[in-house]
DNA sequence: CCTGCCCCATA
DNA sequence: GTATGGGGCAGGA
């Protein structure tokens, strides 16, 4: 700061006195708790003051001060003891703690001042108001005017004819006139008034029994205070008479405390608050720092400076603990603490949703943008705002073949518009509809205008399941970013939790509003429409309601990140892989067509050859595919034995039970698991698939959602890719019809017992640690330590029974569960269990650490820090409760394999890119992932493959045991599975 | 025509 | 015993 002398101020100057400590805790409270930093750094008053500041030194005469400062500092107290505790100790006694948010905020809004290049001035042992009182006292001194920007009733003593406030949240001058209204006297006798009325919130002791009223009016009858208490015997009313006698000296006390000092020993002289020039370098590098889009761009315009090439500041916050780069595993204690107590973060959300629902939602009220000079205005508000809600409206629900019918953004509550582009007569001909309706901007002329804020770094785009507009944005060539995603705000805070992340259930949960359903607007089944054939006002009310209620729950939900510690599961795991499956989805795959079509030609002849033999071994005919007939069939006419019933009491006619009459030696059992595979083959895949293929690309686009599963896991939909057959010869035919396109290998890589290994780091099981660590074959292991015997020559049965409690582990094993699986006895599989829990005590204790806490806390953590929530965990019902808790179990295991090739997949475009490799990532299936690579980049893209996912850990955590993938290329995906 | 049920494909 | 999506049947609209 400069220490240079400074020229005196003159006559004509304005001097700026700016109170901050009290406008951060107005700013605080005042503003919705939702302004935080990426990493969880709340700055919303840090924000709200900069706001202040920058308005202050840009366009000061546009508010209610009406002048330009040639001067200006800002003033905050520097500590909670001062001069006046000597005087009385109870002085601002009372005061509570500020809030845990708000303290890191003190220290950046001083970092603030300086960034901006204006005095910062505070003093030990004196308050704010004091040196205050004590620049406007020279000020005035010296023939300058003096606008104190603060609201602050105590600095009202200090108006005068050169002296006004200004409270810049309401933009409201505080003058003579106003300090009048509020104390009933002139300013030179607002001390006295409230020497007398006191001051609860200050410790103000003051006289009992008078308030500002009385006060006023006893000041504007005798004079001054000490004329009041030299004549108190003269009151009329014995109380008050009574009162002003005996609390004489606490009045005089009172009048010490609030009278402000002229004559604080202030170190740097008023002059040295001259305007100075905006350092534009340091504003920027503070401003980028905070995140602050908005006023970044304004500045950089202002300073002539491009944003993007100054380097954010590195600002070191005291009293701020940022998260911790990979969330408590699920062992740790930490995660006990309940976030819906007090008023804690979850307070804070709730009090933001009650505040966003009293908004009031109207859906005819929005605007229909018809005409170019209506978008304009609205992409410049979304740019001024810095943040917009968007969504769009489609011809179908398949991003890759639906053609864009509408625009709708949302910058504020209440606030949305639809800009409709591809609206046509509903009495289309049978060629596909109409021509387009009048009034609508043409497409390429929208997108042209939308795509610089669609694409513009400052402006953060706001989306419900972004991935879907995603698509459909990039195939018009627009890449959105930045954005956030409501649906996975949602999933990555309450994932499991009823109701679904869906934007109707959230817009009920969380806003208390039933948004206009789709098939309100557009009819459902058979007699539905696509939107292009919904009239202008009833589409723009569906569509921008949709906007207005993605915005509001963005609002929301995204203050909830830090407050709960998921901002990093919701930046590392769940946001980054929009793009990611966008363009997988994007790519689709080629199967081969003809292939299929040859499969089921032999399947369906297969499957009437077998239906025939069937109906020739029943002696009757009958539907096969009928579960009802067939087990009339088996178990009634035939009088098999062995019938089991479904828990709605019909037959059960499951694999499971025809094996059981087939090993009895019934020959039409066999005959019929047969049919059920050929038929089950060729409606489900042979004959679905091919529907599937994309016109335009000639492949197939399957769909993955994010945020359908509790455990992380993603899923596949439209055509379900995650489930094509491999385990059988028949079945693997199918997955050969998935091939490379010309001059390309299909790659496939896919991790080696992820969640075992998963298991044994979490459990830290000693044996499983080495054996994997050794590279060991994990099952034998295992059926070497239950069943002692040794892993050489071991009888692949014993093997096979070990493998079988492995995987009943992962999936929080009982007795009941594994008999099935294995064929035995319910008490042998629980001598099995017992013998398990005897070698692994590790895996007991793990099991019964993740009931206690789904149970305490009604979630599990994966070891990222993903949350599973079991809602329903302590049920009554017995098997409902077990059925929760072995989930709870599950859904550490599976969700942080899931976690782990997430991060595996956000990583694998860049690193791929950095080594010039061309590989695209075409499929995910649980601990797959499956590219397409250039026959001559297939050897160098194996092992760099295969090391990202092994490292995909790093550097958030270590795992005590290897991660292992093997990788291989072919023509086609069973070749290379 | 929709919904629940059964069955079955994957990890 | 965990997690999914989807096809066919059958009953109730």
């Amino acid at each position: 700061m400069s220490s240079e002398s400074s020229p005196s101020l003159k006559a004509g100057d304005h001097v700026f006195l700016v109170d901050g400590s009290s406008y951060i805790f107005r700013a605080y409270h005042a503003l919705p708790p939702l302004t935080r930093k990426s990493d969880g750094l709340p700055v919303g008053a840090v924000a709200g003051f900069c706001n202040m500041l920058w308005k202050l030194l840009q366009e000061a005469d546009e508010t209610a001060a009406g002048v330009t400062p040639t001067h200006i500092a800002v003033i905050f107290d520097h500590s909670a003891k001062t001069f006046r505790n000597e005087i009385y100790d109870q002085y601002k006694a009372q005061r509570p703690e500020p809030p845990e948010d708000l303290i890191p905020q003190f220290g950046i809004i001083r970092d603030a001042v300086r960034a901006f290049n204006v005095a910062s001035i505070e003093q030990p042992g004196y308050e704010a108001d004091d040196i205050i009182a004590t620049y406007a006292c020279q000020a005035v001194e010296a023939g300058a005017d003096v606008t104190i920007i603060s609201s602050d009733k105590d600095l009202m003593q200090l108006v005068g004819p050169h002296v006004i406030m200004l409270d810049t949240m309401k933009n409201k001058r505080i003058a003579e006139p106003e300090v009048f209204e509020k104390f009933g006297v002139a300013p030179d006798k607002v001390v006295d008034v409230q020497s007398l009325a006191g001051d609860s919130v200050d410790n103000v002791p003051g006289v009992p029994g008078i308030g500002v009223k009385t006060a006023a009016q006893l000041i504007n009858e005798y004079g001054d205070l000490e004329t009041l208490l030299s004549r108190a015997s003269e009151i009329k009313q014995t109380k008050r008479r009574e009162n002003l006698i005996e609390f004489a000296d606490q009045a005089r006390i009172s009048r010490r405390l609030v009278e402000l000092d002229c004559n604080t020993p202030v170190d740097v002289p008023l002059a040295d608050a001259a305007v100075r020039k905006l350092d534009g370098e340091k504003a920027l590098a503070f401003l980028k720092a905070m995140e602050f889009t908005t006023l970044t761009r304004r500045v950089a315009e202002t300073a002539g400076k491009d944003a993007g090439t100054v380097e954010a500041a590195d600002l070191a916050i005291k009293g701020w603990d940022a998260p911790e780069t990979a969330a408590p595993s699920g062992s740790s204690e930490k995660s006990v603490a309940s976030p819906a107590s007090g008023a804690g973060p979850a307070a804070l959300a709730e009090a933001r949703a009650a505040e966003i629902r009293a908004i009031p939602l109207d859906a005819s009220a929005y605007e229909c943008v018809r005409d170019v000079a209506r978008l304009k205005a609205w992409i410049e508000d979304a740019f001024e705002t810095g943040f917009v809600a968007v969504d769009t409206e489609t011809t179908s629900l398949d991003p890759m073949e639906a053609e864009l019918v509408g625009v709708s953004l949302s910058t504020a509550p209440g606030k949305a518009c639809y800009i409709p582009l591809g609206h046509r007569d509903g009495e289309g001909d049978l060629l596909g509809g109409g021509g387009l309706l009048e009034g609508q901007i043409p497409l390429k002329e929208a997108i042209d205008l939308l795509k610089p804020l669609l694409e513009d770094a400052a402006v953060l785009k706001i989306a419900q399941n972004l991935k879907y507009d995603w698509v459909i944005l990039k195939r018009l060539g627009i890449e959105v970013a930045p954005y956030d995603d409501t649906m996975l705000l949602s999933y990555t805070l309450d994932a499991g939790l009823q109701g679904g992340n869906g934007m109707d259930a959230l817009s009920e949960r969380w806003l208390g509003h039933t948004p206009i359903k789709y098939e309100d607007v557009c009819g459902k089944g058979k007699s539905a429409v696509t939107f292009d054939k919904i009239a202008l006002d009833r589409a723009c009310s569906y569509a921008a309601e949709d906007a207005d209620v993605t915005l509001r729950l963005w609002q929301v939900l995204k203050c909830r990140l830090p407050g709960e510690t998921m901002t990093t599961v919701y930046e590392t795991l769940e946001r980054p892989m929009v793009p990611v499956l966008s363009r997988m989805e994007m790519r689709g795959i080629h199967v081969d067509r003809q292939m299929l079509s040859r499969l089921s030609g032999e399947l369906a002849q297969g499957a009437a050859a077998l239906e025939a033999e069937i109906h020739e071994m029943a002696g009757e005919t009958f539907n096969i595919g009928s579960p009802k007939q067939l087990g009339d069939l088996l178990f009634g006419r035939l009088g098999l034995p062995g019938g089991k019933k479904t828990k709605t009491g019909a037959w059960s006619t499951s694999v499971s039970v025809l094996e059981d009459l087939a090993a009895e030696g019934h020959p039409l059992p066999v005959k019929i698991v047969e049919w059920r595979q050929l038929t089950k083959l060729r409606s489900t895949y042979t004959d679905a698939l091919p529907d599937h293929i994309n016109r335009e690309t000639g492949r197939v686009h399957t769909s993955y959602s994010l945020a359908s599963t509790t455990t992380g896991r993603l899923s596949s939909s439209e055509p379900n890719l995650q489930n094509i057959p491999v385990r059988t010869e028949a079945g693997r035919k199918i997955r050969k019809a998935f091939v490379a396109a010309e001059g390309s290998k299909l790659l496939s890589a896919d991790y080696s017992q992820i969640e075992l290994r998963v298991l044994a780091h979490m459990a830290e099981i000693p044996q499983l640690v080495k054996a994997f660590a050794d590279g060991l074959d994990i099952h034998a292991m295992t059926a070497s330590e239950i069943f002692n015997v040794p892993v050489k020559d071991m009888d692949p049965m014993v093997r096979r029974r070990a493998k079988a409690i492995n995987f009943g582990i992962i999936y929080g094993i009982s007795a009941f569960g594994l008999a099935n699986q294995l064929g035995i006895s319910r008490g042998e599989a629980g001598d099995y269990i017992k013998t398990y829990f005897e070698r692994f005590p590790g895996i007991r204790d793990y099991m019964e650490e993740m009931k206690r806490q789904v149970h305490a806390n009604g979630y599990v953590t994966t070891i990222f820090g993903r949350k599973a929530h079991y809602p329903d965990v302590n049920t009554k019902n017995p098997n409902m409760r077990q059925f929760y808790e072995r989930a709870a179990i599950n859904a550490p295991i599976q969700g942080s394999a899931a976690d782990i090739i997430r991060r595996a997949m956000v990583r694998m475009e860049d690193t791929l890119a950095a080594s010039k490799l061309s590989a695209k990532m075409l499929l995910q299936v649980h601990d797959e992932l499956i590219f397409e690579v250039p026959d001559e980049e297939v050897d160098a893209t194996i092992p760099l493959v295969a090391r990202t996912m092994e490292d995909a850990p790093s550097p958030a955590l270590s795992l005590r045991v290897p991660l292992q993938v093997d990788a291989r290329a072919a023509q086609n995906w069973d070749e290379a599975h």
